[in-house]
DNA sequence: CGACTTTGACCAGCGC
DNA sequence: GCGCTGGTCAAAGTCG
């Protein structure tokens, strides 16, 4: 997949133009009315008022600025942060398509299960303390073998998970919750393999096997057996946390959050919830992530971050009443002289 | 007291 | 048919 970035970028300037002020008009205005011929008829106090009108002028001006650096910021940290999530997903696009290769058939029946172990030992490398292979298998059911094309279809799927070689626990962390319901010692390995069911959901069918490498102590290999019925246990609590949350917004299924500091605000594209960050389903999630960027309900959220964002800023509220306030002025002073 | 873990017993598939 | 093995069950134990 490609980002196009051009596509996600909003347009955040916000000129003099834009607010309908031409300072330079406005100024020789000004300047004029103080010193030109208009200055002779005008009384101290309007001298006085003009002159708190250039000050105010300058101000707001100054303001202006400071927007546009702000905003500038803004654009930058949205363009890095885009950067990083395409490093992001180019390196995940490597390392899937590496895994890609890992797809293996397991079995019950025991001829199949040394293939299986060879497989894995000749095809799985562990680079940065995890990885995974899956596969839909064929025919896998050691009570009704061939006879349930629903029971062929169990998917599975392995994880390689770093561990402390002392830690005795089996325990591969992937935020699902697991019962322990049994272990064994088999015969190929002589560290014990757990069994797991899953316990988030009770009519939830996915199995979880977890066992040592024979080569790697500090290495568990988790199996997963079927797919969960129910969705991720920390997506759940996201949606019960819903978006009442202040400074936060999520609109749809973007995943953004807005914020002001001192370098200015900023939109964070959080990549850390589930539905974009787990990695088994990142195929699906990187075209998910690109429809979501170029789509018009995106660049609309970012539009009314933005606003919102600065309309909570007082500086910006202080400088738009200028703006208005001195483009109501302009125009009086224009309806006079016709 | 309920949820979870441990562990020995049991079951079923496979090879000989 | 028998033994081996992996997978599952369920009672007992443990923990918060």
């Amino acid at each position: 997949m490609t980002m196009d970035l051009s596509t996600c970028f909003v347009d955040t300037s916000l000129s003099l133009f834009d607010l309908n002020i031409n300072p330079l008009m406005y100024s020789d205005h000004l300047n004029s009315t103080v010193n030109g011929t208009e200055t002779s008829k005008m009384t101290v106090s309007e001298t006085q008022q003009a002159n708190v009108l250039v000050a105010e002028l300058n101000k707001m001006m100054e303001e202006n600025k400071k927007l546009n650096e702000m905003l500038m910021v803004m654009h930058q940290n949205y363009n890095t942060l885009q950067n990083h999530m395409m490093e992001l997903i180019s390196h995940n696009k490597n390392a899937d398509s590496n895994n890609t290769s890992k797809w293996v058939q397991t079995s019950k029946k025991r001829k199949h299960e040394n293939n299986e172990e060879e497989q894995h030992v000749n095809n799985n490398t562990i680079s940065g303390g995890y990885a995974e292979s899956s596969s839909s298998e064929e025919g896998y059911s050691k009570q009704k073998p061939n006879t349930s094309i629903e029971e062929s279809k169990i998917k599975i799927s392995t994880v390689y998970a770093k561990a402390d070689p002392i830690d005795n626990r089996l325990v591969v962390k992937d935020g699902y919750q697991w019962r322990k319901y049994g272990q064994k010692v088999t015969r190929d390995n002589p560290s014990p393999r757990a069994y797991f069911k899953c316990s988030f959901a009770p009519t939830c069918p996915v199995k979880k096997k977890v066992q040592r490498s024979v080569e790697d102590q500090s290495v568990l290999v988790a199996t997963y057996e079927g797919e969960h019925n129910h969705p991720h246990p920390s997506q759940t609590d996201a949606i019960l946390a819903g978006s009442n949350v202040r400074g936060q917004a999520n609109i749809g299924s973007v995943p953004c959050s807005t914020s002001i500091n001192s370098s200015g605000p900023t939109i964070t594209l959080d990549l850390t919830q589930p539905g974009l960050s787990h990695h088994q389903d990142i195929g699906a999630h990187k075209s998910n992530s690109d429809e979501i960027t170029k789509s018009p309900v995106f660049h609309q959220f970012l539009i009314e971050q933005m606003a919102s964002n600065l309309s909570k800023d007082p500086t910006f509220k202080s400088a738009l009443a200028t703006a208005i306030s001195g483009r109501y002025f302009q125009q009086s002073l224009g309806d006079k002289k016709f």
